[in-house]
DNA sequence: CTGAAAGCGCTAACAA
DNA sequence: TTGTTAGCGCTTTCAG
């Protein structure tokens, strides 16, 4: 079931190796042959079989995609920015979420992929996750998003930075009670969801406000958390501004504003972070981030890596910028 | 580099084929080799190549998504729901976007895919398109969304009388004038968008009122386009009413809308189409549909017909929903 | 129930 | 430049 090089081969009257080398565009194959081999592989139809030249070269001639979720706005960013180095390559990209660890068959990445891809990427896994040290363990070229450390190119984002900002810019605006919306604990200081709460902090510092404990709450990254974190913070003593750490938590803050006659921007100021498309629809305040930007950098150096084993490690830092809308207006003048 | 069942053979004590049958899960392995073999997989941390079983077997032990974009939230929800039928059997999902044709290595799909796949998941392709006829000629599995007729399985939605169902609750608000923004120009009765069409045009036809093409316009089913159609829609004669044929060309709509003072549902009414968790943040109206749902319909089906060759086609139609929200609401009586 | 041996389809040395 | 010849690592008859 399937026509193989020999079909080629006799058609075009010449070896296996020929129409192998042929195919694959060596320079050192006689012009004219190789004329008669792509015409006898195209009049065949004929396609080479991945699994048997995976076998025979060692190389999957694919790359693995580990990420705790897929059915975020970010994720869904990065992958098209992924899939657009890849697809140019031929390279396929095989997305291994690691999800909720309630799973049906919890077989750890690096069983399921390793001899089946060429490198991983690896996006938003704390450093310290078993999964990851796996990973690196398997000496693979791996490529991480959100966690820095010099055992492997990364990417990243000033998010640091980009936290600071927002916070500044609610300060600037007079806010003195600030609420937090995070989206899980991170004791790792590798994650960036950790970067967040530092520049949320250096920010606060250099206002010479305090930080209220009682105005942080969880979200767990999702529209839904959002919304039930700022129904905790507005069930206590309510802020005036609040930061999500995403923009799907802010939605999720947004509506249970709207839910209780509350118009962000006039009753409490939000702010999220993302940058995504519909942000502007709901006229937020958010840090852009460019994730297909990121995406796309996170591919082509994982296919440069390895193309080109042996090469230095790497770390590229794209910007975040602030964008103000009219989720943020200044404070009610009390 | 790597350990291979010649490895686990030696330390077992056991012949290479006894290690396949026992890793395997053969009934027909004594107890007591079968831990044995184990055993000593796990303590050499052994994998079996995917390369060297797919070349032995026939199969490749994955499918393919043949989608026309990975950025659009119907398609995120839809693999989300792939993906949980895919991981729970150890198959792994290649996305294939067929994207813009101006790509850079317009490689066909059926000649990227075709040995690398036990089978197809084809997504929102029109039935005309070539690429769908390559895939089809090849002989695979294949599971369609979006697509009937008896060639394939499929699952389904009640497209038509989804888009009946929202166009009826906008005449009965009163409406009149009610503006459409549909995707691309579907001339093929085959796809969804055809169907909503003609779901639109029942219910007009049945509430007696005529179709306006002035009113009809393509938003080429993005946040950006929909509100490009708006706009247009705005400024000629404007209708009382709009149906979107996606959410987010309502998010764009919206947009539009609120960037000219007007708010959906006192103003114009909005309704879309596909029910995304945001759209509840946006107070939108919309058609329901259990994307989740159907991608894990779509995943099941066609690994079934992988393992079960010859099976009867089946045709799945997965049931949508209208949503009644703020975005629509009486007309302003006049 | 287990082992020996023959491939699966391709690529890579090595010769020619 | 091209052909010959071994494998790559696994599965699968076919004997035993």
């Amino acid at each position: 079931m399937g026509v193989t090089v020999k079909d080629v081969a006799r058609l075009a009257g010449v070896s296996t190796a020929t129409v192998s080398r042929a195919l694959r565009g060596f320079e050192s194959v006689d012009p004219e042959i190789r004329r008669q081999v792509l015409d006898a592989a195209n009049r065949l139809n004929y396609v080479a079989s991945p699994a048997a030249a995976a076998l025979s070269t060692g190389r999957a001639g694919s790359i693995g995609i580990i990420t705790p979720y897929t059915d975020r706005l970010s994720f869904q960013r990065m992958f098209t920015g992924i899939e657009r180095e890849t697809r140019a390559t031929g390279t396929d990209a095989l997305i291994y979420c690691t999800g909720d660890p309630s799973d049906t068959h919890p077989v750890p990445p690096h069983k399921r992929l390793a001899r089946r891809v060429d490198g991983f990427l690896v996006l938003s896994l704390s450093a310290d996750s078993p999964d990851l040290q796996q990973i690196l363990q398997l000496g693979m070229p791996v490529t991480m998003f959100g966690s820095m450390g010099p055992w492997t190119s990364s990417v990243s984002i000033d998010d640091r930075g980009g936290a600071a900002a927002a916070t500044e810019h609610l300060i600037e605006l007079g806010h003195r009670r600030i609420g937090v919306i995070y989206g899980r604990e991170a004791h790792d200081p590798a994650v960036l969801e950790y970067q967040r709460h530092l520049g949320f902090r250096d920010a606060m510092a250099r206002g010479g406000l305090a930080v209220d404990d009682a105005l942080i709450a969880g979200g767990d990254f999702t529209l839904a958390g959002g919304a039930r974190a700022m129904t905790r913070l507005l069930d206590g003593d309510p802020p005036t501004a609040v930061f999500a750490f995403s923009d799907e938590m802010a939605y999720g803050a947004i509506q249970t504003m709207r839910s209780r006659g509350l118009e962000p921007g006039r009753d409490v100021a939000v702010i999220g972070y993302d940058g995504h498309e519909i942000s502007g629809v709901l006229d937020l305040s958010t840090i852009a981030v460019p994730y297909e930007r990121i995406g796309a950098a996170l591919a082509a150096k994982l296919l440069a890596d390895i193309d080109h084993p042996g090469q230095e490690r790497s770390a590229t830092e794209l910007p975040v910028e602030l964008v103000v809308r009219g989720s943020t207006r200044p404070a009610p003048s009390v």
